[in-house]
Parts: structure tokens; C-alpha cells; sequence
DNA sequence: CGGTACGCCTGAAGGC
DNA sequence: TGCCTTCAGGCGTACC
């Protein structure tokens, strides 16, 4: 569920609880949960001992980079959270808690935040130097928040599959999932049944901008929590009540009234307005 | 190339 | 009440 809106307001309400400050400790609850060869998955790795000096996003995708030059990938997959606790906080009595960091320093009390995450979706790979971090991000497509007319049109230039399932892929164009591919297309008034690489220049263009005023619509809102989603204050988002069809099949369009159609498009529940989204090129 | 299916995993929800 | 099935979905992979 966390696409790039969520996955950017963990980020913004993360990050002050971890940089400028130093993990004094790291507890693998779950080991197996961390990814990469066995070597590279020590606690080192997973920036014991280290300063806490960035947090990046790319698409759905984290960052933590540590002073001493290491990095971790962390995904937040389906269900993933991290949960900012008191140090003494027992977390062997919170279930689905794969890892945590201890942190001390930067004039805040000590604290521990943890990754939680039930069905495992989710991703801790650690990487020795931000540079293969890098390495491992090259297969991800442009940042969805700030794509712009050029950059889609290139990413989707080559494809000839329908235009959700260009969106979906985190390859072509990064941060984009079901709920906000599904949102961007109703904005852009255009079918999801589309071909990707037959959209006209100005439908490249409205898809663009849709998708920047949702993601950015969404963030303001602090995501979209369909079930469990929070931040990592605790926070629910309210952009579900904002949805225009995700989630809505069958009931009017807020724009023309009409039913709106569900469909199973790329392996994905796809709602979109038949009328709205009439699918003919203009 | 694209499309289809599956596995990973848990919990909520629906059927009976 | 309780058991069983179905569904949700990000992402990688196998296969046609």
C-alpha cells in the first residue's frame, strides 16, 4: 500500500529522529528478513557504530546513509513501518518487529525505531558505500513527484502495453502504484486500456501533470491509509476521502455521474470513469 | 516485447 | 461461534 506520498511522509517524519545522530546498537529480531549475501548483512552493515547523516527517497524507495560512507535500501513493500519508540521500550512484545536501531545523540533523549512489517513484504539491504546503493536504485525509473512532460514521453516512448501497466512499472517512471495510477489516469481523462506508447503529446503532458498534483495532493494529506498505514509519528493519512476512483467501483463519478468501471488491468483492480476516461485518442 | 501466472506473507472479510 | 476460502498487493521470476 505505501506508494511514493506514504514512502515520502515516512521519510519527512523519519528523518528527524534518526540524523545527526549515532546508532548505538542494532537488533536483528529476524535476520533472514535482511537481504544480500551473509557477509554484507553484519550489524556494521546496518550502520552500528555510525553516524546518521541522510535519508533519501527515490520512487517507493529508502535510503539511510551513514557517515561512515555505507548505506541501507529499505522498502516499505505491503505492510512495512517504522515505529519510533522510548529506548527501553520492549520490542520483543511488538509483533512483526524485524530490526531496530538504538539511537543516542543530537540532543534528544535516547530512542529506538523499528521496522515492523507482518506480511514481509518489506526490504533491509544493506549496501557497503552509497555508490552501490546508487547501483541498485539505476534499475528504477524517474521520481514520479517531479516527472514532467519530456521525461514521461521518453519512459514511455518504446511501450506498446496498456498505460496502467506502464505506470505500475517501477522501471519506466518510480513511486507510482495501483491507487495513484489509478487516480492520474482519471485526472488525465485517460483510459487505462490505453497504449503507452500511443498517447499523443498532450495527453503525455496531462498525464504528467496529473500525476505530480496527485502525489503532491496526497503527501499534503498525509497519504492514504486504507487500513494500517501511519507515519512514522504515528499518523494516519486522510487522502482516502479524496480518492476519486480508487476504491470506488461501481459508485458515481464525482465528475459526470456515471458508474464507474472495475476491471482487472495488469494483474491489478483498475476503477476508472467510462465516460470520462473514454479511451479515443483526440 | 508483452501478457500471464505464481510465490512470498499475514490478516481482514465474507460465506456457510 | 468458528472454520474455510478469498482477497489485497509490491516485486521478482518463470514461462508462453
Amino acid at each position: 500500500m505505501p506508494e511514493l506520498p506514504e514512502v515520502e511522509r515516512v521519510r519527512r517524519t523519519l528523518a528527524p529522529h534518526l540524523l545527526g545522530r549515532v546508532v548505538a546498537r542494532v537488533d536483528l529480531h529476524r535476520p533472514a528478513f535482511v537481504l544480500g549475501p551473509p557477509a554484507a548483512r553484519t550489524h556494521a552493515a546496518l550502520l552500528a557504530g555510525d553516524g546518521l547523516i541522510e535519508l533519501r527517497r527515490l520512487g517507493k524507495s529508502l535510503g539511510l546513509i551513514g557517515q561512515s560512507g555505507r548505506a541501507v535500501h529499505l522498502h516499505l513493500g505491503m505492510t512495512g513501518q517504522f515505529l519510533v519508540r522510548d529506548a527501553v521500550t520492549d520490542l520483543a512484545a511488538i509483533d512483526h518487529v524485524h530490526v531496530a536501531w538504538h539511537l543516542q545523540g543530537g540532543g534528544h533523549r535516547d530512542a529506538v525505531v523499528a521496522f515492523r512489517d507482518p506480511r514481509r513484504f518489506g526490504e533491509v539491504r544493506p549496501f557497503a558505500t552509497v555508490a552501490e546503493l546508487e547501483a541498485h536504485w539505476a534499475r528504477l525509473g524517474p521520481d514520479a513527484l517531479t516527472i514532467d512532460s519530456g521525461a514521461l514521453a521518453a519512459c514511455l516512448r518504446p511501450g506498446r502495453r496498456a498505460i496502467k501497466a506502464a505506470l505500475l512499472d517501477q522501471a519506466v517512471l518510480a513511486g507510482v502504484g495501483n491507487i495513484y495510477a489509478d487516480e492520474a489516469l482519471f485526472l488525465a481523462r485517460l483510459s487505462p486500456r490505453r497504449h503507452a506508447g500511443r498517447l499523443t503529446g498532450a495527453e503525455v503532458a496531462r498525464l504528467a501533470e496529473a500525476i505530480r498534483t496527485v502525489l503532491h495532493e496526497a503527501i499534503e494529506a498525509g497519504g492514504s491509509t486504507l487500513r494500517d498505514f501511519v507515519d512514522a509519528d504515528g499518523a494516519a493519512g486522510s487522502y482516502r476521502a479524496a480518492h476519486r476512483v480508487y476504491g470506488r467501483g461501481g459508485q458515481p463519478c464525482v465528475n459526470c455521474g456515471r458508474l464507474l468501471r472495475s476491471a482487472l488491468i495488469a494483474q491489478r483492480t483498475t476503477v476508472w470513469c467510462p465516460r470520462c476516461q473514454s479511451g479515443r485518442a483526440t
